[in-house]
DNA sequence: ACCTGAACACCGTTCAAGT
DNA sequence: ACCTGAACACCGTTCAAGT
Protein backbone atom coordinates (compact mmCIF):
# COMPACT_ATOMS: atom_id res chain seq x y z
CA UNK A 1 0.00 0.00 0.00
CA UNK A 2 2.06 3.19 -1.11
CA UNK A 3 1.74 6.23 0.93
CA UNK A 4 2.59 10.11 0.44
CA UNK A 5 3.39 10.54 3.83
CA UNK A 6 3.23 8.44 7.02
CA UNK A 7 0.31 9.20 9.46
CA UNK A 8 -0.39 8.41 13.28
CA UNK A 9 -3.29 6.20 11.77
CA UNK A 10 -0.96 4.30 8.91
CA UNK A 11 1.47 3.47 12.75
CA UNK A 12 -1.52 2.53 14.50
CA UNK A 13 -3.14 0.56 11.50
CA UNK A 14 0.18 -1.76 11.16
CA UNK A 15 0.77 -2.21 15.06
CA UNK A 16 -3.30 -3.35 15.16
CA UNK A 17 -2.14 -6.12 12.79
CA UNK A 18 0.83 -7.30 14.19
CA UNK A 19 -0.89 -7.27 17.87
CA UNK A 20 -3.78 -9.12 16.78
CA UNK A 21 -2.01 -12.05 14.66
CA UNK A 22 1.08 -12.38 17.28
CA UNK A 23 0.22 -10.96 20.38
CA UNK A 24 1.97 -7.15 21.95
CA UNK A 25 4.90 -9.16 22.40
CA UNK A 26 5.94 -9.43 19.31
CA UNK A 27 5.35 -5.71 18.21
CA UNK A 28 8.74 -4.26 17.92
CA UNK A 29 9.53 -0.72 17.15
CA UNK A 30 11.97 -1.75 14.48
CA UNK A 31 9.56 -4.75 12.96
CA UNK A 32 6.92 -2.38 13.15
CA UNK A 33 9.10 0.23 10.85
CA UNK A 34 9.92 -2.26 8.67
CA UNK A 35 6.44 -3.32 8.24
CA UNK A 36 5.77 0.54 7.22
CA UNK A 37 9.07 1.08 5.34
CA UNK A 38 10.06 4.02 7.61
CA UNK A 39 12.86 4.62 9.87
CA UNK A 40 12.47 3.49 12.99
CA UNK A 41 12.46 7.10 14.40
CA UNK A 42 9.78 8.29 11.83
CA UNK A 43 7.23 6.20 14.43
CA UNK A 44 8.44 8.45 17.44
CA UNK A 45 7.55 11.53 15.90
CA UNK A 46 3.65 10.11 15.19
CA UNK A 47 3.11 8.40 18.67
CA UNK A 48 5.97 9.48 21.10
CA UNK A 49 6.67 5.72 22.40
CA UNK A 50 5.86 1.94 22.15
CA UNK A 51 3.71 2.40 25.37
CA UNK A 52 2.10 5.18 24.02
CA UNK A 53 1.37 3.27 20.71
CA UNK A 54 -0.12 0.45 23.19
CA UNK A 55 -2.47 3.02 24.97
CA UNK A 56 -3.65 3.88 22.11
CA UNK A 57 -4.18 1.05 20.31
CA UNK A 58 -6.32 0.22 23.77
CA UNK A 59 -8.36 2.62 23.52
CA UNK A 60 -9.12 2.37 20.17
CA UNK A 61 -10.18 -0.92 21.51
CA UNK A 62 -12.71 0.70 23.86
CA UNK A 63 -13.93 2.90 21.61
CA UNK A 64 -15.38 0.28 18.98
CA UNK A 65 -16.79 -1.63 22.05
CA UNK A 66 -19.93 0.23 21.15
CA UNK A 67 -23.92 0.03 21.90
CA UNK A 68 -25.40 -2.84 22.43
CA UNK A 69 -28.94 -3.93 21.06
CA UNK A 70 -30.91 -5.90 24.24
CA UNK A 71 -33.22 -8.41 22.22
CA UNK A 72 -35.75 -10.52 24.35
CA UNK A 73 -38.90 -10.12 25.88
CA UNK A 74 -38.68 -10.04 30.23
CA UNK A 75 -35.65 -8.66 31.43
CA UNK A 76 -33.78 -11.61 31.85
CA UNK A 77 -33.96 -12.87 28.78
CA UNK A 78 -32.48 -8.89 27.60
CA UNK A 79 -29.56 -9.18 30.11
CA UNK A 80 -28.86 -12.61 28.87
CA UNK A 81 -28.67 -10.99 25.52
CA UNK A 82 -26.52 -7.86 26.07
CA UNK A 83 -24.10 -10.30 28.37
CA UNK A 84 -24.08 -12.47 25.20
CA UNK A 85 -23.20 -9.98 22.77
CA UNK A 86 -20.53 -9.16 24.68
CA UNK A 87 -18.96 -12.35 24.98
CA UNK A 88 -19.04 -12.15 21.24
CA UNK A 89 -17.43 -9.18 21.13
CA UNK A 90 -14.75 -9.97 23.33
CA UNK A 91 -13.72 -13.43 21.93
CA UNK A 92 -13.59 -12.01 18.52
CA UNK A 93 -9.65 -10.00 19.87
CA UNK A 94 -8.16 -11.94 22.51
CA UNK A 95 -5.25 -10.04 22.86
CA UNK A 96 -6.59 -6.52 22.35
CA UNK A 97 -8.70 -7.34 25.05
CA UNK A 98 -5.89 -8.98 27.34
CA UNK A 99 -4.31 -5.78 26.74
CA UNK A 100 -6.97 -3.51 27.77
CA UNK A 101 -7.11 -5.57 31.37
CA UNK A 102 -3.34 -5.17 31.87
CA UNK A 103 -4.63 -1.66 31.98
CA UNK A 104 -7.27 -1.96 34.29
CA UNK A 105 -9.80 -0.60 31.58
CA UNK A 106 -11.95 -3.72 31.50
CA UNK A 107 -14.71 -2.30 33.34
CA UNK A 108 -14.70 1.13 31.46
CA UNK A 109 -14.85 -0.76 28.27
CA UNK A 110 -18.08 -2.01 29.48
CA UNK A 111 -19.70 1.39 30.32
CA UNK A 112 -22.09 1.14 27.52
CA UNK A 113 -23.21 -2.43 28.67
CA UNK A 114 -23.33 -1.17 31.87
CA UNK A 115 -25.91 1.55 30.36
CA UNK A 116 -28.37 -1.59 29.04
CA UNK A 117 -28.25 -2.80 32.56
CA UNK A 118 -29.87 0.04 34.39
CA UNK A 119 -32.56 0.16 32.09
CA UNK A 120 -33.17 -3.39 32.14
CA UNK A 121 -33.13 -3.38 36.01
CA UNK A 122 -35.49 -0.18 35.62
CA UNK A 123 -37.99 -2.22 33.75
CA UNK A 124 -37.65 -5.00 36.65
CA UNK A 125 -38.74 -2.03 39.12
CA UNK A 126 -35.50 -1.38 41.25
CA UNK A 127 -34.34 1.80 41.78
CA UNK A 128 -31.57 3.75 43.45
CA UNK A 129 -28.57 1.97 45.56
CA UNK A 130 -30.60 -1.74 45.13
CA UNK A 131 -30.56 -1.21 41.13
CA UNK A 132 -27.09 -0.36 41.15
CA UNK A 133 -26.25 -3.19 43.05
CA UNK A 134 -27.73 -5.41 40.85
CA UNK A 135 -26.27 -3.71 37.82
CA UNK A 136 -22.93 -4.15 39.34
CA UNK A 137 -23.09 -7.97 40.07
CA UNK A 138 -24.22 -8.61 36.67
CA UNK A 139 -21.20 -6.50 35.31
CA UNK A 140 -18.45 -8.02 37.55
CA UNK A 141 -20.50 -11.91 36.53
CA UNK A 142 -20.55 -11.14 33.07
CA UNK A 143 -16.68 -9.45 32.85
CA UNK A 144 -15.39 -12.13 35.10
CA UNK A 145 -16.70 -14.80 33.08
CA UNK A 146 -15.18 -13.53 30.11
CA UNK A 147 -11.67 -13.29 31.53
CA UNK A 148 -11.73 -16.76 32.73
CA UNK A 149 -12.69 -18.63 29.93
CA UNK A 150 -10.12 -16.53 27.75
CA UNK A 151 -7.90 -18.14 30.47
CA UNK A 152 -8.97 -21.41 29.81
CA UNK A 153 -8.62 -21.59 26.75
CA UNK A 154 -5.22 -20.84 26.56
CA UNK A 155 -4.44 -23.56 29.09
CA UNK A 156 -2.50 -26.49 28.37
CA UNK A 157 -2.95 -28.72 31.26
CA UNK A 158 -6.36 -28.41 32.47
CA UNK A 159 -8.04 -31.25 31.83
CA UNK A 160 -5.75 -33.85 32.61
CA UNK A 161 -4.79 -32.55 36.42
CA UNK A 162 -8.13 -32.18 36.81
CA UNK A 163 -8.74 -35.36 35.56
CA UNK A 164 -5.91 -36.60 38.25
CA UNK A 165 -6.75 -34.97 40.60
CA UNK A 166 -10.62 -36.81 40.68
CA UNK A 167 -10.26 -40.17 39.29
CA UNK A 168 -8.95 -42.04 42.39
CA UNK A 169 -11.39 -40.71 45.10
CA UNK A 170 -14.18 -39.44 43.83
CA UNK A 171 -14.77 -41.65 40.33
CA UNK A 172 -16.75 -44.32 42.71
CA UNK A 173 -18.74 -42.10 44.83
CA UNK A 174 -19.88 -40.00 41.80
CA UNK A 175 -18.63 -41.43 38.48
CA UNK A 176 -20.71 -39.04 36.47
CA UNK A 177 -19.76 -36.20 38.00
CA UNK A 178 -16.00 -37.01 37.93
CA UNK A 179 -16.89 -37.25 34.34
CA UNK A 180 -18.24 -34.31 33.75
CA UNK A 181 -15.73 -32.06 35.56
CA UNK A 182 -12.97 -34.64 33.32
CA UNK A 183 -14.97 -33.54 29.58
CA UNK A 184 -13.97 -29.79 29.37
CA UNK A 185 -16.86 -27.01 29.95
CA UNK A 186 -19.30 -25.96 27.53
CA UNK A 187 -18.91 -22.20 28.45
CA UNK A 188 -21.20 -20.90 25.91
CA UNK A 189 -23.78 -23.07 28.83
CA UNK A 190 -22.37 -22.44 31.88
CA UNK A 191 -22.20 -18.45 30.84
CA UNK A 192 -25.75 -18.54 30.39
CA UNK A 193 -26.68 -20.76 33.30
CA UNK A 194 -25.18 -18.80 35.47
CA UNK A 195 -26.10 -15.54 34.49
CA UNK A 196 -29.58 -16.48 34.15
CA UNK A 197 -29.38 -17.69 37.68
CA UNK A 198 -27.63 -14.70 38.54
CA UNK A 199 -29.73 -12.30 37.55
CA UNK A 200 -33.37 -14.23 38.14
CA UNK A 201 -32.37 -14.48 41.52
CA UNK A 202 -31.30 -10.44 42.23
CA UNK A 203 -34.47 -9.51 40.02
CA UNK A 204 -36.86 -11.92 41.71
CA UNK A 205 -36.00 -11.86 45.30
CA UNK A 206 -36.47 -7.71 45.15
CA UNK A 207 -39.25 -7.78 43.11
CA UNK A 208 -40.95 -10.27 45.32
CA UNK B 1 22.80 -13.54 53.75
CA UNK B 2 26.17 -15.17 53.41
CA UNK B 3 25.94 -18.63 51.19
CA UNK B 4 28.20 -21.06 50.33
CA UNK B 5 26.77 -22.07 47.62
CA UNK B 6 23.95 -20.48 45.08
CA UNK B 7 20.90 -22.90 44.88
CA UNK B 8 17.88 -22.70 42.95
CA UNK B 9 16.40 -22.28 45.91
CA UNK B 10 17.98 -18.93 46.44
CA UNK B 11 17.07 -17.65 43.20
CA UNK B 12 13.49 -18.25 43.62
CA UNK B 13 13.82 -16.83 46.67
CA UNK B 14 14.83 -13.61 45.55
CA UNK B 15 13.54 -13.49 42.19
CA UNK B 16 9.81 -13.64 43.83
CA UNK B 17 10.60 -10.80 46.35
CA UNK B 18 11.22 -8.92 43.17
CA UNK B 19 8.14 -9.89 41.53
CA UNK B 20 6.17 -9.27 44.84
CA UNK B 21 7.15 -6.06 45.13
CA UNK B 22 7.64 -4.35 41.65
CA UNK B 23 5.90 -7.22 38.99
CA UNK B 24 7.81 -9.27 36.92
CA UNK B 25 8.34 -6.63 34.32
CA UNK B 26 11.31 -5.39 37.07
CA UNK B 27 12.89 -8.42 37.20
CA UNK B 28 15.87 -8.65 35.16
CA UNK B 29 18.19 -11.15 34.78
CA UNK B 30 20.78 -8.57 35.69
CA UNK B 31 19.06 -7.22 38.59
CA UNK B 32 18.86 -10.62 40.11
CA UNK B 33 22.71 -11.14 40.01
CA UNK B 34 23.08 -7.84 41.42
CA UNK B 35 20.91 -9.14 44.04
CA UNK B 36 22.03 -12.60 44.58
CA UNK B 37 25.48 -11.01 44.34
CA UNK B 38 26.46 -13.87 41.51
CA UNK B 39 27.36 -13.45 37.61
CA UNK B 40 24.30 -12.94 35.67
CA UNK B 41 25.44 -16.64 33.79
CA UNK B 42 25.59 -18.55 37.40
CA UNK B 43 21.53 -17.68 37.60
CA UNK B 44 21.18 -19.86 34.39
CA UNK B 45 22.83 -23.16 35.41
CA UNK B 46 20.17 -23.17 38.31
CA UNK B 47 17.06 -21.98 36.39
CA UNK B 48 17.76 -22.29 32.42
CA UNK B 49 16.68 -19.29 31.48
CA UNK B 50 13.56 -16.12 32.52
CA UNK B 51 11.06 -17.51 31.05
CA UNK B 52 11.84 -21.15 33.31
CA UNK B 53 12.31 -18.93 36.35
CA UNK B 54 8.85 -17.21 35.77
CA UNK B 55 7.24 -20.30 35.20
CA UNK B 56 8.79 -21.68 38.45
CA UNK B 57 7.24 -18.89 40.58
CA UNK B 58 4.39 -19.48 38.99
CA UNK B 59 4.30 -22.93 40.00
CA UNK B 60 5.28 -22.63 43.30
CA UNK B 61 2.12 -19.83 43.84
CA UNK B 62 -0.38 -22.62 42.77
CA UNK B 63 1.42 -25.13 44.94
CA UNK B 64 0.72 -23.00 47.35
CA UNK B 65 -2.87 -22.11 47.61
CA UNK B 66 -3.60 -25.25 49.83
CA UNK B 67 -6.56 -26.78 50.73
CA UNK B 68 -9.13 -24.74 52.54
CA UNK B 69 -11.28 -25.46 55.28
CA UNK B 70 -15.05 -24.22 54.41
CA UNK B 71 -16.80 -22.77 57.95
CA UNK B 72 -20.82 -22.62 58.21
CA UNK B 73 -23.93 -24.77 58.86
CA UNK B 74 -25.44 -24.81 55.48
CA UNK B 75 -24.03 -25.70 52.19
CA UNK B 76 -24.77 -21.86 50.84
CA UNK B 77 -22.54 -21.08 53.94
CA UNK B 78 -19.75 -22.91 53.28
CA UNK B 79 -19.28 -22.50 49.70
CA UNK B 80 -19.21 -18.31 50.40
CA UNK B 81 -16.76 -19.47 53.08
CA UNK B 82 -14.60 -21.16 50.58
CA UNK B 83 -14.94 -18.33 48.15
CA UNK B 84 -13.98 -15.78 50.52
CA UNK B 85 -10.95 -17.44 52.15
CA UNK B 86 -9.75 -17.99 47.74
CA UNK B 87 -10.46 -14.30 47.91
CA UNK B 88 -8.06 -13.08 50.70
CA UNK B 89 -5.31 -15.34 49.29
CA UNK B 90 -5.69 -14.24 45.90
CA UNK B 91 -5.07 -10.62 47.22
CA UNK B 92 -1.95 -10.78 49.13
CA UNK B 93 -0.45 -11.58 45.73
CA UNK B 94 -1.26 -9.57 43.37
CA UNK B 95 1.75 -9.57 40.83
CA UNK B 96 1.76 -13.48 41.07
CA UNK B 97 -1.35 -14.03 40.39
CA UNK B 98 -1.49 -11.88 37.57
CA UNK B 99 1.26 -14.32 36.37
CA UNK B 100 -0.81 -16.95 36.75
CA UNK B 101 -3.20 -15.52 34.81
CA UNK B 102 -1.33 -14.70 31.96
CA UNK B 103 -0.46 -18.75 32.03
CA UNK B 104 -3.73 -20.08 31.82
CA UNK B 105 -3.17 -21.88 35.26
CA UNK B 106 -6.26 -19.75 37.15
CA UNK B 107 -8.37 -22.69 37.18
CA UNK B 108 -5.59 -25.31 37.90
CA UNK B 109 -4.81 -23.04 40.73
CA UNK B 110 -8.22 -23.60 41.68
CA UNK B 111 -8.36 -27.16 41.58
CA UNK B 112 -8.17 -27.52 46.10
CA UNK B 113 -11.11 -25.20 46.08
CA UNK B 114 -13.27 -27.34 43.61
CA UNK B 115 -12.83 -30.23 45.61
CA UNK B 116 -14.31 -28.37 48.57
CA UNK B 117 -16.96 -27.15 46.04
CA UNK B 118 -17.67 -30.90 45.24
CA UNK B 119 -17.84 -31.66 48.65
CA UNK B 120 -20.82 -28.82 49.60
CA UNK B 121 -22.78 -29.86 46.42
CA UNK B 122 -23.15 -33.08 47.41
CA UNK B 123 -24.57 -31.93 50.58
CA UNK B 124 -26.77 -30.11 49.12
CA UNK B 125 -28.00 -33.33 47.60
CA UNK B 126 -27.28 -32.84 44.13
CA UNK B 127 -25.21 -35.56 41.82
CA UNK B 128 -23.32 -36.48 38.49
CA UNK B 129 -23.76 -33.94 35.59
CA UNK B 130 -25.92 -31.64 37.59
CA UNK B 131 -24.00 -31.42 40.17
CA UNK B 132 -20.46 -30.29 37.90
CA UNK B 133 -22.31 -27.57 36.52
CA UNK B 134 -23.15 -26.06 39.63
CA UNK B 135 -19.40 -26.39 41.11
CA UNK B 136 -18.34 -25.08 37.04
CA UNK B 137 -20.67 -21.83 37.16
CA UNK B 138 -19.74 -21.03 41.01
CA UNK B 139 -15.94 -21.48 40.02
CA UNK B 140 -16.54 -19.31 36.94
CA UNK B 141 -17.96 -16.80 38.97
CA UNK B 142 -15.42 -16.40 42.08
CA UNK B 143 -12.45 -16.89 39.73
CA UNK B 144 -13.83 -14.24 37.93
CA UNK B 145 -14.70 -11.77 40.21
CA UNK B 146 -11.24 -11.63 41.69
CA UNK B 147 -9.89 -11.16 38.59
CA UNK B 148 -12.29 -8.05 37.76
CA UNK B 149 -11.67 -6.63 41.71
CA UNK B 150 -7.90 -6.99 40.99
CA UNK B 151 -8.66 -4.50 37.50
CA UNK B 152 -10.77 -2.37 38.82
CA UNK B 153 -8.56 -1.62 41.79
CA UNK B 154 -5.10 -0.99 38.94
CA UNK B 155 -7.94 1.67 36.75
CA UNK B 156 -7.16 4.87 37.45
CA UNK B 157 -10.19 6.75 35.27
CA UNK B 158 -12.44 4.42 36.59
CA UNK B 159 -14.92 6.55 38.41
CA UNK B 160 -14.63 9.75 36.19
CA UNK B 161 -15.95 8.06 33.33
CA UNK B 162 -18.47 6.27 35.09
CA UNK B 163 -20.24 9.51 36.56
CA UNK B 164 -19.45 11.51 33.40
CA UNK B 165 -21.49 8.72 31.46
CA UNK B 166 -23.98 9.16 33.85
CA UNK B 167 -24.62 12.54 35.17
CA UNK B 168 -26.61 13.96 32.38
CA UNK B 169 -29.99 11.39 31.61
CA UNK B 170 -29.70 9.20 34.47
CA UNK B 171 -29.27 11.59 37.26
CA UNK B 172 -32.72 13.28 37.40
CA UNK B 173 -34.68 9.70 36.44
CA UNK B 174 -32.75 7.63 39.15
CA UNK B 175 -30.78 10.40 41.24
CA UNK B 176 -29.92 7.22 43.98
CA UNK B 177 -28.77 4.88 41.38
CA UNK B 178 -26.45 7.86 39.47
CA UNK B 179 -25.36 8.34 43.06
CA UNK B 180 -24.37 4.73 43.84
CA UNK B 181 -22.61 4.04 40.70
CA UNK B 182 -21.05 7.14 40.93
CA UNK B 183 -19.69 5.94 44.21
CA UNK B 184 -16.86 2.73 44.32
CA UNK B 185 -17.59 -0.77 44.54
CA UNK B 186 -17.14 -2.29 48.05
CA UNK B 187 -16.01 -5.55 45.85
CA UNK B 188 -16.22 -7.53 49.24
CA UNK B 189 -20.42 -6.87 49.44
CA UNK B 190 -20.91 -7.25 45.63
CA UNK B 191 -18.48 -10.70 45.55
CA UNK B 192 -20.77 -12.14 48.60
CA UNK B 193 -23.73 -11.15 47.25
CA UNK B 194 -23.32 -12.49 44.18
CA UNK B 195 -22.41 -16.06 45.12
CA UNK B 196 -24.55 -16.42 47.62
CA UNK B 197 -27.40 -15.39 45.18
CA UNK B 198 -25.78 -17.58 42.24
CA UNK B 199 -25.15 -20.64 44.84
CA UNK B 200 -28.58 -20.37 46.30
CA UNK B 201 -30.68 -19.83 43.27
CA UNK B 202 -28.37 -23.09 42.20
CA UNK B 203 -28.60 -25.38 44.81
CA UNK B 204 -32.17 -24.25 45.78
CA UNK B 205 -33.73 -24.58 42.37
CA UNK B 206 -32.40 -27.86 42.00
CA UNK B 207 -33.03 -29.29 45.46
CA UNK B 208 -36.47 -28.23 45.65
C1' DA C 1 6.47 19.78 9.92
C1' DC C 2 8.38 15.53 9.16
C1' DC C 3 12.14 12.12 8.49
C1' DT C 4 16.80 10.09 9.05
C1' DG C 5 21.08 7.39 10.86
C1' DA C 6 24.20 7.18 14.55
C1' DA C 7 24.71 6.38 19.21
C1' DC C 8 23.43 5.05 24.05
C1' DA C 9 22.00 2.17 27.65
C1' DC C 10 19.85 -1.83 28.47
C1' DC C 11 18.30 -6.56 27.71
C1' DG C 12 18.40 -12.17 27.42
C1' DT C 13 21.36 -15.70 26.03
C1' DT C 14 25.48 -18.51 24.43
C1' DC C 15 29.89 -20.23 25.01
C1' DA C 16 34.53 -21.27 25.87
C1' DA C 17 37.29 -21.18 29.74
C1' DG C 18 38.08 -21.59 34.43
C1' DT C 19 37.95 -24.20 39.28
C1' DA D 1 29.39 -29.69 39.38
C1' DC D 2 29.37 -24.97 39.48
C1' DC D 3 30.90 -20.24 38.26
C1' DT D 4 32.88 -16.54 35.30
C1' DG D 5 33.55 -12.60 31.72
C1' DA D 6 33.37 -11.66 26.96
C1' DA D 7 30.60 -11.46 23.11
C1' DC D 8 26.28 -11.56 20.27
C1' DA D 9 21.92 -10.12 18.73
C1' DC D 10 18.25 -7.56 19.97
C1' DC D 11 15.67 -3.88 22.24
C1' DG D 12 13.53 1.22 23.26
C1' DT D 13 14.89 5.81 23.13
C1' DT D 14 17.44 10.32 22.34
C1' DC D 15 19.39 13.64 19.51
C1' DA D 16 21.59 16.39 16.21
C1' DA D 17 21.18 16.89 11.49
C1' DG D 18 18.73 16.92 7.36
C1' DT D 19 14.67 18.49 4.03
Amino acid sequence: MPRVQLTREDVLDAATRLVVQHGPQDLTMRKLAAELGTAVTSIYWHVGNRESLLDALVERTVQEMGALVPRGRTPVDRVVSVARALRRELRARPHLIAMVHERGLTERMFLPAQQALVHEVHAAGLRGARAAGVVRAVQFQVVGHVLVERNRERSPVQSPAEADLWSPDLAEHDPALARALARPADPERVFVVSVRALVGALLGAAAG
